[in-house]
DNA sequence: CGTATGCTTGAATCACGTCAACTGATGTGG
DNA sequence: CCACATCAGTTGACGTGATTCAAGCATACG
């Protein structure tokens, strides 16, 4: 299930979110990282309801949290987290989990043991109130998703979910890139979105016509950027990414 | 737009969320709350992108997260806060606002100064941890309305709605009550279900008639509970109200 | 090989949205 | 006081976006 690696073999990459981690703050924060996981896709790394002694940094794939449906044959996606986003940073206050934390590609990650996090934050308040501020991210995020997911048609919910793919990747890579391999499955869409795979299917093939972007193979292309955002009503003020004009 | 009152006038509760600041934190806090405002209803208290420097207290009242629509011609509600929950306290760290806030009912609320609250903050990593704590439970809350809004249908979605407004505005008042005056129209039903006005008239009568709950006039009346949590797969667990097993 | 998983498409159905008309309550100004 | 406007709620008729059920087709894998 998990594949445990040597210290010194983690790659510590200062891209995506943690960038918001000043450069002295992440040198306290590095040595923590002392232990590598590796989880293969569709693999659930916590589950809900359990209480948490440590978080996740992640160094590579892509990983959903979860929650359960009432009829529980599937599930609904309520965020996606990339390289460089602290997954489960908000159990180290809260403790409890209330969604299950799923790989959804093969996924590798960095752990942080609270203990050790609540030595370096107990005498760091600014470095302590920046990582409140990335789980402050995160809430913004879910509300842009409750939104999203409420407020939006099929056609124009994709097309924003896929801007914001686009948006948050480019932001972990630091290259913008006209297509990705991400891996997922028209079912993690429709999960993330609220709608059918069927109905994804046939949404897809009309961003595909349109000429907004076109998935296949787990690879998304990119084929027109501001189309795709004018279609979705993109507007990645609510990411708070690194280096854009809203600071943290 | 806004009534200014005494310092001395400030009814200090604690009630609902701010229950879990504990008593002597919760003494070095008060002090803080220097202010008092009141706003009708349906007015904008604060504005999506503005800096904020001070967060509110809310005393009375039902004020809603808003989030403007692609078509501007409505509004989704992202969130929505009863007397005893911090409201914007996320704006602390943030700063930045990524959604309006809105007085959905007549509200009174108190300020807190962020650099007041700073000052206090600075030296007491404990509750600063609480506070960090009260947020991440509005995120918990985003998360379920995401999937809410996203995972149920109609009927299900405004009777697991109902429940959640039931169970905080319990935990608020600190008494089990069969009816409240809540005041909300319809339409902010809609606005924070996802769904048409229209259609939300129907599934209310569709409640009603299923001896769920009634609500008219702004009244909401609680007929059968449990048979209520039934209809909605209602679990509270994701609310982390004060005095329920799962500790902050 | 056979079986599983993901993608694609069609046809039928349904939940929900849209448009519109009507009611009742409240409020405002002449 | 009445005329008029406004807003929340209610209901009907109709249209459509989305789900459901189903079949077919790939590719991957033990």
């Amino acid at each position: 299930m998990s594949d445990t690696g040597h210290p010194h073999r983690i790659q510590l990459i200062r891209q995506g979110m943690v960038k918001h981690v000043a450069p002295h703050h992440w040198e306290e924060l590095t040595p923590l990282l002392q232990e590598q996981r590796t989880y293969p896709s569709n693999t659930v790394i916590s589950t809900r309801g359990s209480t948490l002694d440590h978080s996740l940094l992640l160094l590579d794939g892509i990983v959903a949290r979860s929650i359960p449906r009432p009829d529980n044959e599937r599930s609904t996606f309520v965020a996606l987290q990339f390289r460089g986003d602290f997954v489960d940073l908000h159990a180290f206050p809260l403790k409890q989990l209330d969604h299950d934390v799923v790989a959804v590609t093969p996924s590798t990650v960095a752990v942080v043991q609270h203990d050790a996090l609540k030595k370096v934050l107990d005498g760091n308040i600014e470095m302590s109130r920046t990582l409140w501020s990335l789980t402050l991210v995160d809430a913004s995020i879910h509300r842009h998703w409750a939104m999203r997911n409420s407020a939006m048609r099929g056609f124009a919910r994709v097309a924003n979910f896929f801007s914001e793919i686009d948006a948050r990747l480019c932001a972990a890579t630091e290259t913008y890139q006209d297509s990705y391999t991400i891996g997922i499955t028209q079912t993690d869409i429709a999960d993330a979105t609220g709608m059918t795979p069927v109905h994804v299917n046939r949404v897809l093939k009309d961003l595909r016509e349109d000429g907004c972007c076109s998935i296949s193979n787990g690879h998304l292309q990119i084929i027109d950027r501001d189309r795709l955002h004018m279609r979705g009503d993109f507007d990645p003020a609510y990411l708070y990414l690194p280096g854009s004009e809203a600071p943290l």
